[in-house]
DNA sequence: CCTGTTGTTTCGTCAGTCGAAACGCCGTTT
DNA sequence: AAACGGCGTTTCGACTGACGAAACAACAGG
């Protein structure tokens, strides 16, 4: 609202956006967080003024990014970002490939199934496939997350590249719950064990009386591109599931990665 | 190149475009037809300046739309594209609740089965279930069609607002094979037994050698909402698929509406 | 009938966008 | 090795078209 200067600064300042263009583009997240909003609700979800929020929604709906229900005047998302998601989808080997994994990681441990990769300092879930369940933990694709708690995001981490690492274990580390790892030196500990086990557990670090087993997916280059994890209620957590969570999640991930081209250690190392 | 005069009037004429977004919606939509090309690429497939196109992809970048290839410098859509099209399936009762659908019907006829919506003037492919035999027509989630020529598209013109029909009926009816109905009058004709019949059954119209069977999809309020078909080569038609394919067609479509709220005819009616 | 709210439209100003052209960086060719 | 062509990136100034403010219209509820 009084930020004018800031925000000029910010955005002159940071380079060749085109100040439209993303205002738009958070517009259209804002309504895909929140489908059936009106003009006003809108602008004053982003900020924006109420002609500006009006004509960024006319050319949205123009282009079929966003439909308008004309009687009840809301608006939500349209059928171009549909078929955006979908040829998004297509274009990436990782999760065109990862989805039978995580169907068949689903089935086998009758838990959630999730894929996460690193986007900047945040983890995010790419794809998932929910437990059978009814007693589930509530996931979706396209939540974001930090870095430094719970099973998948961990794992990134362990294998980010070092000046990601650097900044997350400087920055302050945010307290989920009780089991949250805070201290840096602690957390550094938690990240070598992960690269050389090649997987981890961990329990109620995100939510109480959650656990996620992960492991790396790596690409043909041998890169880690993602991190493949199940989750669940610790209540069904026993030594018994617990070791065939373990080799099952691990072995889905080689799978993945093998299907990416990845030539690594072969399933004798394994086990 | 040299249209700049009738391009402002275009532009300024059609009211509240923002240009900027406009053209970044556009570039989106390119990229997702061809991922993994570079700047000058996009800039003349969009027909915009290499500066524009260069300052768009930043801008679309910085937002997760597009993602780039730092060493190949090339582009592909982004991970938020992934998730815009993930919570547009969630908004949308009408796609969530045809997947059951879609696959149910597709095993059934071990044929494609297609949800088709309309879409201004055009038919527009919004969810889809492959046949799994290996000779298949070729579909895909986003493909635009025309209005007056295969079984879901006239299924969807037969049901439109007036206006629609008679905008279709008056302008000139494209040829895609000889069997394409291109006088006004037989396809009114055409519409009208798909009124009274509630289905359709058309052959080769679109494609030579293929058919497609196709009935209405009806929300709350009886109106139609979109078109649910099967098809496949003519070469699997013979005289009693043609009537187990009509019969699954019809019962899936009204299944899926009523799932959708519909409160027709009931099971005695149709058969 | 009034009132509060929402969506739509108008208008003038100025900031921000745009095109052209120059630049630097490759990989290939001569 | 040097010259070339093609690419992505950067700069710059002119101009325009995007923006906010405020008026207007269309409702819904009391």
């Amino acid at each position: 609202m009084t930020q004018t200067k800031e925000e000029k600064t910010r955005e002159t300042g940071d380079a060749y956006l085109v100040a439209s263009v993303e205002r738009a583009a958070q517009l259209l997240l804002i309504i895909s967080e929140m489908p059936g909003s009106g003009v006003t609700e809108l602008a004053s979800a982003t900020g924006m003024t109420k002609s500006l929020t009006f004509r960024l929604l006319y050319t949205l709906e123009s282009q079929g990014l966003v439909r308008k229900n004309a009687e009840r005047r809301t608006y939500a998302l349209g059928y171009s970002a549909l078929i955006l998601g979908e040829r998004a989808r297509r274009q990436s080997p990782l999760i065109a490939t990862a989805e039978d994994v995580l169907a068949a990681l689903s089935s086998k441990t009758r838990e959630n199934a999730l894929l996460l990769v690193r986007d900047g300092l945040s983890s995010m879930c790419i794809g998932m496939k929910e437990s059978p369940q009814p007693l589930r933990i509530f996931a979706s694709v396209g939540r974001a997350g930090p870095l430094h708690a719970g099973g998948g995001p961990k794992v990134l981490l362990a294998f980010a590249p070092e000046d990601v690492r650097e900044t997350v274990l400087s920055s302050p580390l945010e307290a989920f719950t009780d089991e949250t790892i805070v201290a840096p030196g602690a957390l550094e500990a938690s990240l070598a064990r992960i690269r050389r086990d090649g997987q981890t557990l961990s329990v109620g670090e995100l939510d109480p009386n959650t656990f996620s087993i992960a492991a790396p997916v790596r690409d043909h280059s041998g890169t880690v591109v993602a991190a493949l994890s199940v989750n669940g209620p610790t209540a069904r957590l026993d030594p018994a599931s617990e070791q065939d969570f373990l080799r099952e999640v691990l072995d889905h991930a080689v799978q993945l990665s093998r299907r990416l081209g990845w030539a690594g250690p072969d399933a004798a190392v394994l086990r």
